[in-house]
DNA sequence: CGCAGATTTGAGATCTGTCAAGGGATGTGG
DNA sequence: CCACATCCCTTGACAGATCTCAAATCTGCG
């Protein structure tokens, strides 16, 4: 089995053993893939299930009787879907993938069953889920407080330091797959105004189309633009006191 | 020691036994009382400990530095703040309380020494987990898709629905100790804007202030005004099949 | 009484949405 | 190869929503 994004986070971490890893490796053995567009999770579907993302982008979104929809997070590989599955009877979002994706997948019931043996592992994958909340944190304010440029610049921001962490960008800059109306839905805007935020950094010679691709081509300047500040992507270790704890 | 709503709420999952409630009795020993304006968590402080609300209202924020402020969620007795303390190191928003509150706090470190012996007890932790980020999802769909008016009547009737489910309220109508300011902070709007969403509910007779109070006068129709779908406010029990896994 | 905080309102500037339309790229079927 | 459809990006014009600035009222409190 090759080293997955999920493992990869896991072990800087620094405090997991083999046989947490085991744990972890026994979960990941089916494999699903969806291409660009397929639905990975239906609104007000059954959840028995949980995903990890190994490959690919996906989104998490929310949709209205009229058509409006708002997306709420951005799956990268290394992240999980569906972490509560097992305690939440339907799902209240949907989950779409970007790009070509591959997921690992497995019953909810499995991953309780895993953590409740595993008390390490069960740490780590609190901790991934705080993360997560902590991107949720942000998307709030982000959308709440700011003006719909910064939201722009932030938000790619935040996408752009996520793929440092993960090793698949540089440092200078980053190339999204995204498009404006997929934007306009996450940033809580028409998609006419997102087209205008875009110009406009563009214009500001901030960000870039090329070749049909969203480029960020100035991130120093971008976060000025954005007021970014990336202490809430921060994977800071678990204090040394709390693994104490946990030396079976 | 008296039974919480937090252990009402357990409770009703219908599978704890009693040596769950004994560890979750063994965190709760100590109290903490906070008055109107009290911070219960300080922005960038460091997060070691854990708390859970036992009366009184707070809410999480985040607030920018030129004095911007987003309020991310609203605790209510029996919920848990720095469910993640134990995994970040500093923590990224701060908690205020409301009205006056009592709150038992521990170590977050005594919390995942507790989960890592008691399974059930996890499932549990997780499934309050899982309904906070459907909360917080909730927040960012309705901030980032809804008109400012309906923000606001929605805002109401989620909060409505968690005071009936505490007992705390009546079906008919609620009382909510917020202020304007704290709804726009809450919102995403000026406070200018938010007296006058807050004016046309009024005029509507859907809400009111009386003695100063924000009452809620009339909450069908409020839900349909906000188009308002409590489905994700549902706490559905969890399927027995997970259950079947703890058995230990 | 004077002060601080909360609510309320008006006026004007600015931001954002809707409607409408056009262009470019891509893919499919004939 | 062309005709056509589809998707995405782009722009202009106008209407409507929202923000800022400013000021007035009210309440509770010391």
């Amino acid at each position: 089995m090759t080293e997955s994004a999920l493992h990869h986070r896991l072990r800087a971490l620094n405090y997991l053993r083999d046989d947490d890893f085991d744990a972890l490796d026994a979960l990941l053995k089916h494999r699903e893939t969806a291409t660009s567009g397929d639905l990975v999770v239906m609104e007000e579907q059954d959840m028995h299930r949980t995903w990890v993302l190994l490959d690919g982008w996906t989104f998490r979104y929310k949709s209205f009787e009229d058509g409006r929809r708002q997306v709420l997070n951005y799956m990268l590989p290394g992240d999980i879907i569906g972490l509560y599955s097992a305690m939440l009877r339907r799902s209240d979002y949907g989950v779409e993938a970007i790009t070509p994706a591959t997921l690992a997948v497995f019953p909810s019931t499995e991953l309780i069953e895993a953590l409740a043996h595993t008390p390490r592992l069960l740490l780590a994958m609190s901790w991934i889920a705080g993360q997560g909340e902590r991107m949720l944190d942000e998307q709030i304010a982000r959308v709440g407080r700011r003006a719909a440029a910064e939201r722009m610049a932030h938000l790619f921001l935040e996408l752009h330091v996520r793929l440092l962490k993960l090793g698949l960008s540089r440092e200078a800059a980053s190339v999204l797959p995204l498009t404006q109306a997929l934007l306009s839905d996450t940033l809580g805007m028409s998609h006419v105004h997102a087209n205008r935020c875009f110009r406009t950094l563009t214009r500001e010679k901030l960000v870039a189309l090329r070749d049909g691709q969203l480029v960020l081509l100035d991130t120093g300047k971008l976060a000025q633009r954005a007021g970014f500040d990336a202490g809430y992507l921060e994977e800071s270790a678990v204090p040394l006191d709390t693994v104490q704890a946990l030396k079976t």
